[in-house]
DNA sequence: GTCTATAGCAGGATAGAC
DNA sequence: GTCTATCCTGCTATAGAC
């Protein structure tokens, strides 16, 4: 499809085709066969360079998930040391931002998401890297970053309960497109998620918030 | 396995065990045999009475799925017309804690967003049913009930990001207790189900809620 | 490193006895 | 309705020419 294919090698392509796939309808879902025609090379390939489709899946985890994981990272904490004032809401905002707009294009963060998303619902091949190596960290660094805002110093359980709600709604409005489109009846297109953004971080910090006209 | 399997006749057997694996594996990762094994029936037991794969899946969805997310609704309104006094506060508690807790089992509950989740992902053979049927006359009915509680009539938008984020902290939790169990040390336990309730309908309504302690 | 050909097997579906 | 036996398709993986 793209000009640059025969630029690329190979592998680069089949690694690249393979997480799309993997991504849109899980590992069982994909054939080698479907791959390998996608990255416009042969069937064998995929052995050759990767021993076998299971191996194929971790280094699509490698080589393009973790990556791209932490440049989200590294996003978020350039917008934070750029914020001249440390606050709660400009901490929710940088992370909203990184995850939602951040670095990555529309299709990576769809496809990441979703990747992640399948491999969190059942421990699969990819889990202890994915936790280990990348969750676990970062959420020891929120840890660290919200503690000036916790209520009191023993309620670990409650950060971290706060923090996992804020990317509930991050990877749902990610991952459940579908359903919020049909729904609410828009597109993904920019102005929506601008406006998602928004509602994150509103929602996030103030809830419903609605308690004005409590009494129906 | 159980005492009951040779009195439930064979289809029922199917059933509940087709959407055991199917939730807890997606579709393509589970195999009639694999099925038909679990229901100790006989391997042709499934097209016999379903055709094929395929409608096994639909009818999954048609006889377990739709039922529970029926009774659910109901536990909800149920919750709803013992309060006296209609608050934002008692619809999002009798929200939460239909869906987190209510008529469902755990392994139902599990199971049930579980299928749905699947199905929201990328649509699929029954996503259609799934809104038509379920999703979008619950959303109408709870814009309806949210009505009075609007800043302005013509913010329905907002209404639908607020509904969609009430569940989408539902389901990730239900759905991805993987990582939550290992980022919070937390089992899925009574007691902290019990404390995920109170979180959730506390993080709704009020959000991170933290202001006091402003500037780190 | 790329390709063809094929081994070897697992899965869905069916025919037909009981 | 249940079972056995079997067909056939489509998959992963490999061997070996180029």
């Amino acid at each position: 499809m793209d000009a640059m294919d025969n630029c690329t090698d190979s592998k680069d392509r089949i690694l690249d085709k393979a997480e799309a796939l993997f991504a849109e309808k899980g590992f069982h879902a994909v054939t080698v066969r479907e791959i390998t025609q996608a990255a416009h090379c042969n069937l064998a390939a995929v052995n050759y360079h990767f021993g076998n489709k299971q191996n194929l899946y971790l280094e699509v985890f490698r080589t393009r998930w973790m990556p791209r994981a932490r440049r989200v990272q590294a996003c978020f904490k350039d917008v934070l040391s750029t914020q001249d004032e440390r606050s709660l809401a400009g901490i929710v905002h940088a992370l909203a931002e990184a995850f939602l707009k951040g670095p990555l294009t529309d299709d990576e963060r769809l496809c990441h998401s979703q990747l992640m998303i399948r491999e969190m619902a059942k421990p699969g091949l990819a889990t202890d890297m994915l936790v280990d190596e990348v969750i676990k960290p970062f959420f020891g660094d929120l840890v660290v970053l919200l503690g000036p805002y916790l209520p009191e110093n023993g309620e670990r359980e409650r950060v971290m309960l706060d923090i996992v709600s804020i990317f509930a709604m991050v990877i749902y409005f990610n991952f459940a497109r579908v359903p919020v489109t049909r729904v609410t009846g828009q597109e993904y297109d920019e102005v929506f998620k601008e406006r998602l953004v928004e509602h994150i971080v509103r929602f996030c910090l103030k809830g419903l918030d609605m308690d004005k006209k409590e009494g129906a």
